[in-house]
DNA sequence: CCAGTGTATGTTATATCATAACAAGTCAAG
DNA sequence: CTTGACTTGTTATGATATAACATACACTGG
């Protein structure tokens, strides 16, 4: 977990497979039921390879004859963040698949601001800095939110 | 800017006054138009001293004869952000004021999960942090969000 | 002074994001 | 084959946010 892969060219199909391979296995060790929607919304996860509102995966679960009302929607992504195979990401109100399921990692995200690609950047060192100014004044980190705007290689040279 | 005020005993109505010294002395000096609404809504975000929702700011305006509709709340909330005067939690969907107006400051939000405190903490280094993980990767940072959710001091004694 | 211009405020309406509560279906263990 | 845990579907509503337009205010140049 070291690069982004987002913001490389790179085997698209071939990528999402082998997350969505090591979703598989994640969830049959834990015993999590990847169910039919749940395993629908990650590939609709993986296939946008960015982050998607809730309502823009819902419509694509009511395309293909899954419910059609939010809680279908919101459910499927809430287990996906909770079993570590997704991740919400906050400034967007959104959801991206996670590109690391199984590794442990205090993900930062990298948001371009002007092609919506997400992109998850090694956070262990930018938590640590975080964990550090908290113990200053006596707080406890138990989760952190790290996210960055900006603009990702391609954009930046487009922009210039 | 080396500590988080709101987890310490302290007179309240006194850094309150300070802090809006401070903002009307910035807003005097940058030709920013701090209005009577403007002006409020920062007070109100100083008496909370704590993360407030649009909604909750808008009833207290709506309470004293200004608008009560929305956008009212939305664009003196947007003014202060853009202005400085004020910082959005993206965790809490809402805004808190900032302590520490017109001082260089890239901030980390601690929010106390149990009583909602927000403080401010140092985060020069985690956005040192931040900007090297995306140079690795050829991303240029332009805003970073960087908010815990934890325990704040007062909390983590009385939950032990 | 006062007309013109830009900014701020107020209001209506609506868009967008999210969850509570309950009903019905699925499946494996006993 | 029934019970219990879990998943999915649906209805309804709550919470957050903005677009669009009208009105009021305040400064500036004539």
């Amino acid at each position: 977990m070291n690069d982004a892969p987002a913001f490389h060219e790179h085997d698209h199909a071939d990528c999402a497979g082998s997350v969505m391979a090591r979703a598989d296995a994640m969830a049959s060790a834990q015993g999590l039921r990847l169910t039919p929607v749940r395993r629908r919304v990650l590939e609709v996860l993986l296939e946008g390879h960015r982050a998607m509102g809730a309502y823009e995966v819902l419509d694509r679960l009511a395309a293909e004859g899954f419910g059609n009302q939010p809680p279908v929607a919101y459910r499927a992504l809430d287990f996906l963040v909770e079993a570590g195979f997704a991740h919400r990401i906050q400034r967007l109100n959104a959801f991206a698949a996670c590109m690391h399921p199984g590794e442990a990692h205090a993900p930062a995200f990298l948001i371009c601001r002007l092609c919506d690609a997400v992109a998850e950047a090694p956070g262990a060192p930018v938590r640590a800095a975080l964990d550090a100014a908290a113990a200053g004044v006596g707080f406890v980190v138990e989760r952190a939110t790290v996210e960055a705007l900006g603009l990702c290689p391609g954009c930046r040279d487009v922009a210039a």
